[in-house]
DNA sequence: GGCTCCATGTAAAACGTTACATGATTTC
DNA sequence: GAAATCATGTAACGTTTTACATGGAGCC
């Protein structure tokens, strides 16, 4: 019986994931997970560094020290065979229900109470981020394809083209909110039919 | 100079949004909170009585003592003018940008290391999870509209349609990124246009 | 007799953010 | 000469989850 069985948390298959694809020190993989670049998973550099150092005590990565510029040694991290196979376990697991909180409709819920100009101002610069990120995620997936051909499930492209869709579904489904809230608030009530 | 200004939680906003359409006691809330049916935020009953005691030394709810079944005294809490205006202040501040942390989209991105039929097993069931909570959220939405006429912004209906509206939004909008992924498992690639 | 619901709290552990700390090389 | 980039780590703090603790009333 090799290895522990401590449970690798999410992070740390965040981190397998990318490792995965190529081997990267604990800063590249931290720069990938600043948010907003980062739009599946995002961590800080403070989180990934221990979580390195568990993983590698657990046999699912190694590091090699490499010439680098910083004032301690540079490390490579790779993932071992084990790491491989737990994370292809891992992937198909049921992730189980969402704790899903969000700022913003936690804000809605409260509208009733507030000034519906300074609410609809909010609302507005949102709209902008939202418009903003849709459009990179829509230039990020036309760089996956850019290529051309098929992509087939076992290429890495295509994960990669599961999560910009997510995010492009996602950015839609939050423009098209926030705009039913503004313009109910612009009219003063909420439209009578949505054609569900 | 009375009540502290040691700043609110999202989860302090949350039970005064709750408070601020009914008086409750901590159980009450935390039913409320607790994870499906609170879909906007969700909390324990650990986390909830703590926060109650923190709103309460910052002038923002009061409590009363009422007859009940436990086996300390049962709290009716009701929110203070004080914690009206901060809730009302805090709706239309910038909610920042949200950290999304995905754990489906987090499997998603290894997927191509993964065995396809499991995976693809493991999609199927989330889908009828989505499915069964699409439903509830178009039920509650018919609820809410049951009782007819236009329902004017500062109606605290306005705001429980737009939070159940949210949900429908993001159920709809993850259906179809399950049935996206679901498909090129079962065809071994990528739809080569989404018609974007 | 056992289970669920009511009703409140505390404690420990896990997870996440922000701040502290160091220092060479490259770019403006 | 100031700022950003590379590069790693620790410490303090705040938030969230899970577990411990108590006890009466009503239902099967």
């Amino acid at each position: 019986m090799s290895g522990r069985t401590d449970k690798t948390s999410d992070l740390g298959h965040a981190l397998l994931g990318l490792l995965a694809r190529r081997e990267a020190t604990g800063y590249d993989l931290s720069a990938r997970l600043a948010a907003p670049l980062g739009y599946f998973w995002t961590a800080s550099h403070s989180q990934v560094y221990p979580e390195l150092a568990r993983l590698e005590a657990a046999g699912l990565v190694t590091h090699e020290e490499i010439p680098g510029r910083g004032p301690r040694p540079t490390k490579r991290y790779a993932v071992t065979a084990a790491g491989r196979s737990a994370l292809a376990a891992w992937v198909v697991t049921d992730p189980g229900e969402q704790a899903d909180r969000d700022v913003l409709v936690l804000r809605a819920y409260s509208l009733w109470l507030a000034d519906p100009a300074a609410a609809a101002a909010m609302l507005r610069g949102l709209r902008e981020r939202h418009a903003a990120r849709l459009e990179e995620y829509l230039q990020h997936e036309r760089e996956i394809r850019a290529e051309g051909g098929e992509i087939a499930w076992d290429d890495p492209r295509f994960a990669a083209l599961a999560r910009v869709r997510a995010g492009i579904g996602y950015e839609r489904h939050r423009l098209a909110w926030v705009d039913w809230v503004v313009s109910a608030l612009t009219t003063g009530h909420a439209p009578t039919d949505d054609a569900n």
